[in-house]
RNA sequence: GCGAGAGUGGCGGAACUGGCAGACGCACUGGACUUAGGAUCCAGCGGGCAACCAUGGGGGUUCAACUCCCCCCUCUCGCACCA
């Protein structure tokens, strides 16, 4: 019979089944372990690409494999709705940001359906939806209450023709991404999340995670950057008032032979005026400040300087030194202030050499060799103090101990830790997010939107051009308020929230997305909180996953949840690269799923993105390997449609009892299988063991070529005149069983299809995942590979767990190693049971 | 510069805790079946005639090293004048 493997059919007819029988949707049950599963929901742009496809196509073995499991698991999805693309289509289109991004989530839940995901989609969110972008604003509320959400100025990126405020992802190299302009700064009123009151927190928490990936770990700790050392005030030399400069190197404190500011120390002004060097120090600054950001923090950049006319004195080594403005020196980082060690701090280093400023050693090197004249660069590294008054002879690590306390007892100075965390700036002049639910009164000024009033909608009929800033100044409507307060005028708020808040607790809101007068159910969330598994793409590392772990934990401190961490268990997988490039857009490289699964099926597509790589690696894609995956997954439903007349109770009344009590019966009873078929239990148990373990560790590549190798294995099995031989259809039931069951998370459609073939009234979801037997896996023979000075000389199979004497004997006594050893005594013997025996000679 | 990771056939990739390097797939070669095959099934497939040589390079530990240690090279990613 011919058997032809159609996709298309098959698929939509399984996902008509599970949308029928709402095979995936979850409640919480108690008497059953629960497990979450997630992947990073996707911003609607229009099209799902292959990076999605691999990602849910991992989660949904997990969900899937976990179900089997026993467990119950909660796997839902969603959209982050809102962000700038909807704007810019808006502006480019003419088409609202609200149709536009419904028409693309319309599009793209057809597409991961037709993935055959399996989404409890009864919980499917969405962000730009009112019912859910309320609960940003109450959070916001409720962060402004206890002081975790402010007010203050900063700079941001400006673009005067377009008169609004870039994303610095918007900048590029100094320019408008839309008109070309110079991009400046501006300083403007924002608001921020003071992520800063949870950096200790936020940092000390990664050393829990230890189902994170450790450079995702290591780019969290990176970024929060914490540095401990000292603040000391060096006190001006001829005047009153003092400048305040960080270091984590207070042992050095003695090489301090001068001071840098940064330029944009407010300090500045005041020092330079009357020494004289006005001009030159502000024309200075005002060409350091017009440089771009970017070119001027890079650290290859030259350094240059220039000098107040000022000094300040060294409060160890009561000191004059002089006080130099330059440019590497950072207003944001410390105080904007250092004490220059050019012997000591590279940077300084070059800095002296290039003024001809003085520079001491202080530290010296384990052989004492360290001097001004032969130094090629600043000796940064630790050691023993010298010229340092009371100091010297210390280690640096004692040193610098030692003189923090001094500093502190001396009350010029304390001991200070410095992030380099800055506060989250949420405000973005956007229409297509989230309102800030704040009105500014004349009277009261800032004055929160109560609770009562929430949500504060987007007002729909909106103009977009592109131009002057945020749409929302043009709509009066939505501007002009009463002030909740005082009554009186106010304004409301124009700007919205950054996107990244709406992501911030999703993972919450799936618990429980119908409620409607709380963010989520507090039962709910405390059942199915932590997420298990989180899997999602590397280039989150830091922002989401940062901002989601302030989140939880500020709502664990509001008392709404009780857990400190979101994401237990982190997977991030690779890219999708074709061509030796990331497939995207711009590159002009990428391959449609859509296409895709038109022409092999979601089973394919699903399983060729699993196959080709380990998950956390790039996946390079291959047209070829597309086929092949394609080309397996023939040969396994070829395989059943094949035996299925055999299989199939209702096409072969004689097959009614085959199952697996069965089997078991025939195991107990002794009953002989032929040597073929006993070979082929053996691997299906084998295969069992390993798809099982290997899923558990997410080896999801591995996994399916285990199974491929085990239906090689049954096509090796001879089917003429066999098929009404009982043992025959009972071995070749078991293997068949085994092999939709173990393939079903990876390709379920498929699977669904097979298993209805062979007679099965069940859904493969509901059937328990399969389970090995122990003793059929054990191998009976082991083939033990005998060495002879390390290099393979012979081989012999000895039964399992013959012990080490006997196979030492069987080795010496092979034919061919006796020949090879002749008459000479061998040194040494080594026996490594199950095995090889390595004979050194 | 710092941090994380990687380097294995023609290609994607396997290899547990040190114990037969190259599973599985792709490509390729041969055979079978066929009017036909770019379908399917079976077989072969690192290099070398061989002894042997092969896991980026060089040392080392070990009876035994892709695996452990030291030095070096290359690549990818992240951070980067952070005081």
């Amino acid at each position: 019979m011919t058997a032809k493997y159609d996709p298309k059919e098959i698929e939509s007819k399984w996902q008509r089944y599970w949308d029928e029988h709402k095979t995936f949707r979850v409640t919480e049950d108690p008497f059953r372990p629960k497990y979450y599963c997630l992947e990073m929901f996707p911003y609607p742009s229009g099209r799902i690409h292959m990076g999605h496809v691999r990602n849910y196509a991992m989660g949904d073995v997990v969900a899937r494999y976990k179900t089997m499991r026993g467990h119950n698991v909660l796997h839902p999805m969603g959209w982050d709705a809102f962000g700038l693309p909807a704007e810019n289509a808006a502006i480019d289109k003419g088409v609202p940001p609200a149709i536009w991004t419904h028409d693309n989530i319309a599009y793209m839940r057809d597409q991961l359906k037709k993935m055959g995901l399996s989404y409890d989609w009864d919980r499917e969110i969405t962000t730009c939806d009112p019912a859910y972008y309320k609960w940003n604003q109450w959070f916001f509320l409720k962060m402004y209450e206890r002081g975790l959400a402010c007010r203050r100025r900063s700079s941001v990126n400006w673009c005067v023709s377009c008169a609004t405020i870039l994303a610095n992802e918007q900048v590029i190299d100094g320019q408008c991404w839309r008109c070309s302009s110079t991009v400046e700064q501006k300083e403007l009123e924002q608001w921020f999340f003071k992520i800063t009151d949870y950096a200790e927190e936020l940092l000390t928490g990664c050393d829990k995670l230890t189902g994170w990936p450790e450079r995702v770990l290591a780019m969290q700790r990176n970024w929060i950057g914490k540095s401990a050392g000292v603040e000391v005030d060096f006190p001006l030399a001829d005047s009153d008032g003092s400048i305040r400069i960080f270091t984590t190197r207070p042992d050095t404190l003695y090489g301090a032979t001068f001071m840098s500011l940064a330029p944009e120390h407010p300090f500045v002004e005041s020092l330079i005026t009357g020494t004289g060097t006005e001009t030159e120090v502000r024309s200075f600054i005002e060409r350091i400040r017009r440089q771009d950001r970017i070119i001027r923090t890079a650290a290859d950049v030259e350094k240059e300087g220039v000098f107040t006319g000022r000094y300040a004195i060294n409060p160890l080594t009561k000191e004059n030194i002089p006080v130099w403005v330059a440019n590497f020196v950072l207003m944001e980082y410390g105080t904007g202030a250092i004490m220059a060690v050019p012997a000591h701090d590279q940077r300084d280093f070059e800095f002296a050499k290039k003024y001809n400023l003085p520079m001491r050693v202080v530290i010296q090197n384990s052989k004492g060799t360290l001097s001004l004249e032969t130094m090629p660069e600043a000796h940064i590294e630790e050691g023993r103090l010298v010229s340092s008054g009371q100091f010297s002879g210390l280690d640096s690590k004692i040193a610098i101990e030692k003189i923090s306390e001094y500093i502190e007892l001396q009350g010029i100075g304390k001991k200070t830790i410095y992030y380099k965390i800055r506060d989250w700036g949420i405000s973005r002049q956007r229409y297509w997010g989230t309102p800030i639910p704040v009105v500014y009164c004349e009277k009261c000024g800032t004055v929160p939107v109560p609770e009562s009033d929430l949500p504060v909608v987007l007002p729909r009929d909106v103009a977009f051009t592109g131009k002057g800033g945020s749409p929302l100044l043009q709509v009066r409507e939505f501007i002009e308020v009463c002030c909740p307060s005082c009554g009186g005028t106010a304004r409301r708020e124009t700007d919205t929230m950054d996107t990244f808040v709406d992501s911030s607790w999703y993972f919450l809101r799936y618990s429980s997305p119908k409620t409607d007068n709380l963010p989520f159910d507090k039962q709910a969330v405390s059942y199915w909180m932590n997420v298990d598994q989180y899997i999602g793409g590397i280039e989150h590392a830091v922002l989401h996953l940062l901002y989601a772990r302030f989140f939880t934990k500020v709502l664990r401190d509001l008392g709404l949840i009780d857990v400190d961490e979101p994401f237990k268990n982190l997977l991030t997988q690779g890219m999708v690269i074709k061509d030796g490039a990331k497939m995207s857009k711009s590159k002009g490289n990428v391959v449609d799923p859509d296409y895709l699964i038109g022409i092999y099926g979601a089973d394919t597509a699903r399983l060729f993105a699993l196959f080709a790589a380990p998950p956390e690696k790039d996946l390079d894609w291959s047209d070829r390997g597309v086929e092949g995956a394609f080309r397996f997954l023939s040969r396994v439903y070829r395989k059943v449609a094949e035996l299925s007349p055999y299989l199939n109770p209702e096409l072969n009344p004689e097959a009614a009892d085959i199952d697996l009590y069965k089997i078991k019966l025939l195991d107990e009873i002794g009953e002989a299988f032929p040597s073929d078929l006993k070979a082929l239990r053996k691997a299906v148990h084998q295969t069992i063991k390993k798809v099982t373990e290997d899923i558990e560790v997410f080896h999801f590549n591995t996994a399916i070529s285990f199974i491929m190798e085990l239906v090689n294995n049954i096509y090796l099995i001879p089917v003429d005149g066999r098929t009404q031989d009982r043992s025959f259809l009972y071995v070749m039931r078991e293997a068949l069983d085994a092999v939709i069951l173990l393939l079903s998370p990876f390709a379920p459609h498929i699977s669904e299809e097979m298993w209805e073939m062979l007679g099965q009234k069940s859904s493969v979801t509901e059937v328990p995942w399969p389970i090995y037997c122990t003793e059929i896996a054990q191998e009976e023979e082991r083939l033990i590979v005998i060495q002879i000075n390390g290099k393979i000389r012979s081989k012999v199979t000895v039964p399992a767990g013959t012990p080490e004497e006997e196979i030492r004997k069987r080795a010496l006594s092979d034919e061919r190693i006796k020949g090879l050893i002749g008459d000479k005594i061998p040194k040494k013997v080594f026996v490594v049971q199950d095995k090889l025996v390595n004979i050194v000679i």
